[in-house]
DNA sequence: GTCATTCTGTTCGCATCCTAATTATATACA
DNA sequence: TGTATATAATTAGGATGCGAACAGAATGAC
């Protein structure tokens, strides 16, 4: 028990709203970003995939899933989907047989403003009344503790699996 | 355009950068939770609901759904879930023929401590190395956030029907 | 070269969220 | 009273995530 300020104290309500305070930024913030990218067809998912095609193209589904943090079932499907509607397009890699290599089409790339526009609209609203300073602490913070996750989930899931 | 710190600079990452952040916490803290959780039967959106009955039992539908934030058609799916598993029951409401209210049942209500421990453990994972002040700043600071973004949803949302 | 292992992508089934539309009931008002 | 509106819960269908299990291809130990 390392840290004492989430033992369990007179008010276990404490702990679960924390939870849910990240919960609650997280799908409010994708309600907002789906509703300005509807009228263009496409989802706040879909868009974090083709910002990540947009940085680099031609980007394996392995990458991808690496740099949006899922995995590549989930790839796999969005994939699928934004090929269907003409997004992108699968491509085979010239040196590994098993790997596909996700293209842009034209639609999408012409799309670029349309899709930072949206995201910027979003982070104004969300950090509305907030200083520079603190929307910088913000992040810094979250990063701090999207680390921490991250080690938790490497290292503490396989000693759930042994115990 | 009341923000300069968002508006599309030359690297339009920065938007997007921001935006992963909080999809990432969230799904992380979900994923780790449900590792705590699993070896019980429970998952951790399950928990949420629960812990809302253990601070107020035999809610209706409607205020789960403002509780948790999510639509009552969510609630009504995880509370068949939690139904057919033996953790709550629904009851009709005497005064209303149209509510039904949730009862925890006894499974479920002892079962009280684990749920809080799960949630402790997995914010003393999230915040490790931050320092009591800054976990105050953080949540703090998220709780504006969801306040920004409750207030953008129920403000902006006709803006974007009418325009 | 051969065999075991690892890696890439997929299919399957499930949980959790959404919007739109429906049913049943309650309430407000003319 | 009677009719219009509002509310509670549900059904239907879709998108996004997961883990487990699989096939095909690459890689490494020997």
């Amino acid at each position: 028990m390392p840290d004492t300020a989430f033992a369990p104290s007179e008010d276990s309500h404490t702990e679960n709203e924390a939870g849910l305070v990240f919960q609650h930024v997280a799908r409010q913030r994708i309600k907002l970003l789906d509703a300005f990218l509807a009228p263009h067809g496409l989802t706040s998912a879909q868009v974090y995939l083709l910002n990540a095609l947009l940085r680099e193209d031609g980007r394996t589904q392995v990458e991808l899933a690496r740099l949006l943090e899922i995995g590549t079932v989930a790839v796999s499907g969005m994939v699928d989907r934004l090929e269907a509607a003409e997004w992108v397009e699968r491509r085979p890699d010239g040196k590994d047989r098993r790997t596909k290599r996700v293209f842009l089409k034209a639609s999408a790339t012409s799309k670029k403003h349309v899709l930072s526009e949206a995201a910027a609209q979003v982070n104004a609203l969300s950090f509305e009344q907030l200083t520079d300073a603190e929307v910088d602490q913000l992040l810094s913070l979250m990063r701090r503790v999207r680390g921490n996750l991250r080690e938790a989930l490497a290292g503490e899931m396989p000693t759930l699996i042994r115990g």
